[in-house]
DNA sequence: TCCTAACCTGAGACTTTCTTCATCTAACCA
DNA sequence: TGGTTAGATGAAGAAAGTCTCAGGTTAGGA
């Protein structure tokens, strides 16, 4: 999943020894910490390196310029993301679409509110990082996942699942970040997901059974 | 709409000659431009004025800072959305929920895709910018048009409006999302256009007839 | 043990943009 | 026509952070 962007944006250098391993690492955390205690105006390569315990000149020793560092922790995030429905469309694959759905969400939604902060954290920094492209290739990943596990349903789907889990993948990501952005995510947690599967199971039935659905051609206003 | 943050970030002086209102919106077109032209990192205010054919003073006479600038031309198109939905809403009451969904979606999308551009770059901005509080209050805005119009639907609602409101703008959200942020929106604008109203209707026709819908109710893995 | 490569350090040079303010011009009104 | 306020100007002050580099330290193979 870790991508090389066309944009030379990538570790200078890769790490050999185990201590400059530790120190990536250390740094990919601290630039979270940072980014959650200070905010994205503020944050430094100093206060970074600072709170990794290395100096500045260590961090540029791994990344290029501070967008590569904040790209890798961006990159780090959505990896575990993409790898979490990458994981649940496998365990789901041949079940009925219902039992798809309701893991998919829910896989999807625990995992996002799971770090509830730093997701909201990195879409700040996602526009200053090319984090539209990066989404692109989780996107398209989850993609593949997604409509991969909807082919295999004991169910019959009458509609291409790629256009489906577009559908399905979108109104996740729109509900989790209404989700994200609101003041108490907590609060509305419960509501929004219990009918975001309802949303969705009506949708997949309906994709499943045959409707004549040429009623809901309309034409653009 | 244009609401007063408590963040000082309103204008300093209101224009009260003609010429000067003409130079804040001069000033916001030409914030807009060059977002557009060379992009969020390589905006200045220079810039700007430059463009809008005045000088940076006169460009900081109307906004206190760039934060407050670029918040301005944010603003002005989450506006021109907000107007769009609520207008739909308006026309709609009454009708029943497919229409509802058709006109809305259709309305949304339009808006959204008349200048593309223009709402991509300003989603680079947002975080710079307090965007999401900014969205928070026109979904709040949306949410009420929205789920008003449901409640005079000729058809029989059987959920609670704002809940259901919440499921299809977050939809909308999503998919507009992802259309725009795809390499090319026009090609898969008309597919993901009729699947989202096909999506929606589905969810509004199960929210209208009386199912059992206890089933739904999954736990949280 | 010794040597080489990997790794780390951090002061500060350098760049860049924001924002101010003293001053000038245009509009309006009596 | 003169006075007063609104509006415009743009050179330059000030701040701030990124990134480099010359030199020191550690690990591990021979």
């Amino acid at each position: 999943m870790s991508q090389r962007s066309s944009v030379m944006l990538e570790p200078r250098k890769q790490p050999v020894q185990a201590r400059s391993a530790a120190s990536v690492d250390a740094i990919l955390e601290a630039t979270i910490q940072v980014l959650l205690s200070v905010g994205k105006e503020r944050l430094t390569t100093t206060k970074v390196a600072s709170r990794a315990g290395v100096s500045v000149g260590t961090l540029y020793q791994y990344f290029p310029n501070k967008s590569a560092l904040l790209q890798g922790a961006l990159i780090r995030h959505l990896d575990e993301v993409t790898e979490a429905i990458g994981r649940v469309c496998r365990e789901q694959r041949g079940k009925t679409l219902k039992e798809m759905a309701a893991a998919l969400i829910n896989a999807f939604l625990a995992t996002k509110m799971r770090d509830a902060k730093t997701s909201v954290a990195l879409y700040s920094v996602s526009s200053d990082v090319d984090g539209v492209k990066i989404a692109q290739q989780m996107q398209l990943h989850t993609n593949k996942s997604v409509a991969g596990m909807l082919a295999t349903t004991s169910d019959t789907l009458t509609k291409d699942p790629q256009l489906v889990a577009s559908m399905v993948q979108s109104a996740m990501a729109g509900v989790s970040r209404r989700l994200l952005e609101s003041p108490e995510p907590e609060k509305q947690l419960e509501a929004l997901r219990q009918e975001l599967i309802f949303f969705v199971c009506k949708y997949l039935e309906a994709c499943s059974a045959r409707v004549p659905d040429s009623e809901f051609v309309v034409e653009p206003s």
